[in-house]
DNA sequence: TGCGTTTGCCTAAAGGTTTTAGGCAAATTA
DNA sequence: TAATTTGCCTAAAACCTTTAGGCAAACGCA
């Protein structure tokens, strides 16, 4: 009988896949187990539970996305960088809802220690170089931003956008414009 | 065989405590029916399906929201607003961790067009008298200000302002200052 | 090349959730 | 009190999760 070469990688990428096609919270071991014309039972060699799937989808997910925002920050700064961060997060989003559905999940802090999430931190602290703040302030703006993003992004893909004039195609330069003229004039304490 | 008084209205009630306990994506049926110690099969003369009930779930927490949120924005505004409606989904969250995840869900057009989301949209705009916005840049800081809110309390809630110093409670206020410096020195188009 | 060991996928089985269909008895109304 | 509605029931099929134990393919080494 033919091995069908099942490994936690490509589980998990197939996995990955799934959740885009038919949404993250319908990524189930018997799915993919169908998908790889396999036994459920066998899957289990390779991932410890449904849950485990779960999160390796979601580490994939934020490592991807600390690649595409690496790769789109080099040798931009200020509102130009604002705009290719939050670009990253969109786009992925869309290309990948349920990629971006499984970054979303909470992840136990060893877990979350170890899954790029610093990394995203980072790369936002790197976008204030161009700015000028004090340092306790650095850490609100991180969050700040980050906060604006996850949260644009994810309004905008739930469709509590879609019931007021005008589109988000309108607003999404607005929201650059907006964040990189308080980064430019942020209040003392 | 005494009767156990179901109705639609007491399944959603206690759906959402369920929720609240448990976590959203473990609200079942099975779950609602052992809480009122009936079988399964009867809940479905009061709940199309386990979808509508979740849905009626997202609708009841939509619905609190708003009325919590209507009630601290009565007689403020400004920064004091800001911090006001904030300080609701903050709280909310905090205190009803699986309504609040429950009211991310998405809905469809018809559903969503009759929640309460268009009164979040118009109490979060009537924080916007106090400043001085023209008309197409009110509706982008509505989407702004949503988005902050959200994002934030999913990101606080989730664990990922966990790893890094200073904690969180030095940063919402800072947030708030930050909104409050925006909106007063709005960026022109 | 052949042997032993590891590893991959299998069958079997138990337990939980969802949903539909059809039935009896309690509550409501006339 | 009789007729009707309504509430909750049993039964059953379909799907997902997880554990236990087994056989055969692949690999490592003499």
């Amino acid at each position: 009988m033919a091995r069908a070469g099942l490994t936690t990688e490509r589980l998990t990428r197939a996995g990955a896949e799934l959740a885009d096609e038919v949404g993250f919270d319908r990524v189930t071991l018997s799915a993919l187990a169908r998908r790889f014309d396999v036994q459920v039972a066998s899957l289990y060699a390779h991932v410890r539970n449904s849950g485990d799937l779960r999160t390796r989808i979601a580490l994939l997910a934020l490592d991807e996305l600390a690649v595409r925002a690496a790769d789109a920050l080099a040798g931009r700064a200020g509102r130009d960088a604002l705009a290719a961060l939050g670009g990253v997060y969109r786009d992925y989003a869309r290309e990948h809802p349920g990629r971006w559905a499984a970054a979303q999940v909470r992840l136990d802090p060893a877990t979350a220690a170890a899954s790029a999430g610093r990394r995203h931190a980072e790369l936002t602290r790197a976008i204030l170089r161009g700015y000028d703040l004090p340092e306790p302030d650095q850490t609100h703006a991180v969050r700040l931003l980050g906060s604006v993003f996850n949260g644009y992004v994810n309004l905008e893909l739930g469709g509590s956008f879609d019931h007021s004039a005008p589109d988000t195609a309108q607003t999404w330069p607005r929201v650059l414009d907006a964040l990189d003229a308080l980064l430019r004039h942020w209040p003392a304490s």
